[in-house]
DNA sequence: TGTACATCAGTGAACGCGCGTTCACTGATGTAC
DNA sequence: TGTACATCAGTGAACGCGCGTTCACTGATGTAC
């Protein structure tokens, strides 16, 4: 294959970064290997390092990407509105959630894995939570920083929980429960 | 080195899993390797497979190991009493705790890799799960399953958000933030 | 606008490395008599 | 209780495999004149 133009180089990097973030949110940083992202971009391996230096660093900008994805929800019309807030909750603590890691919250996903892992990945996560409080916070009425927290700790655990305990009654009610919990006590409703 | 007997064998599986349950939890699933297993166990790793069928088999029984030392605090005298689960929750959500996955609860380390994971693997947390829940529910004063569930799930979320955001006052606000909202909701005081 | 040439996106083979697992071997343990 | 022998816990070298990374190569792109 030969050059291509730089379009088309744009082109190819967004879909790399678009494949990693998806596959290490389902099958995790260690096991996604550079190959499997490469050939998910429609590419082979060997021109991966004509885009990033390292795996590392695509990792570190494919936690942003994953971010940026799961965010989406706030970026439309009704910025910083209660039912912005609410549908986020909704979505978050939804069955579909729980079965689509994938296109779903990097937190739950990718949190002990980051946290163990080098600094820019750590960074990146950081940020990551930072715009996720901050969103949230906007759609929580009268919310302090110690609410918001609360929320999004909630959030992340039962979604973890939710997974690792795999289908049935249980998960049902584990995420039931928290839905009416962050409801009553944030006056979501 | 020539054949042990039945109670040294004994004391050397004990070491091999007790290694593993460690190891697991400080460096995830993927990254702890057999031999550093047998290492820390104070052995090479060519007789592991006189222990374990596989490093899968070991994981699995790990995995139960990491759950009955997180849970030993419940293991003392005064079971079921509500100093019990505060000083549960106190621990979960202290700093040393956040600093030291290694003997800490297996929820935050090895939820994600679990649920991704083999059926034994996760058969193995769940049932890690169900003991959780009833020793926290004997401790919590008219607790309903929904409530024991939405303070696990906090619990969980709070250590995985803890540790991947690093050192700094936002994770001691959120450590704060979360022990005053269970506290307020269990009346745990 | 056209020509000549350096650049470089992507290919596919090859590398070195760490991993899980296997295996021949050693010699104390456990057992049968 | 003593003897003879099969068992097997642990060693250390070796295996095959997948991984991240490198590299020589191709030929269209971008640039300098």
């Amino acid at each position: 294959m030969a050059r291509r133009s730089q379009a088309e180089k744009a082109e190819s990097r967004g879909r790399i970064l678009s494949a990693a973030a998806s596959l290490i949110r389902e099958k995790g940083i260690e096991h996604t290997s550079v190959a499997e992202v490469m050939d998910r971009a429609g590419m082979t391996h060997g021109g991966f390092y004509r885009h990033f230096d390292s795996k590392s660093d695509l990792v570190t900008e494919a936690i942003s990407e994953a971010f940026r994805a799961g965010l989406d929800v706030f970026d439309e019309d009704q910025a910083g509105t209660r039912d912005q807030a609410r549908e986020y909750v909704n979505q978050y603590l939804s069955e579909e959630h729980v079965r689509t890691p994938e296109i779903g919250c990097p937190l739950p996903t990718l949190g002990s894995e980051v946290a163990r892992g080098a600094d820019p990945w750590r960074e990146s996560l950081c940020r990551g939570v930072d715009t996720a409080t901050t969103r949230l916070a906007e759609g929580i009425e009268d919310a302090t920083q110690a609410d918001t927290l609360v929320v999004l700790s909630l959030l992340v655990g039962t979604l973890t929980l939710a997974r690792g305990i795999g289908e049935g009654p249980l998960r049902d009610e584990l995420l039931r429960a928290s839905e009416d919990h962050i409801r009553s006590m944030t006056k979501l409703d």
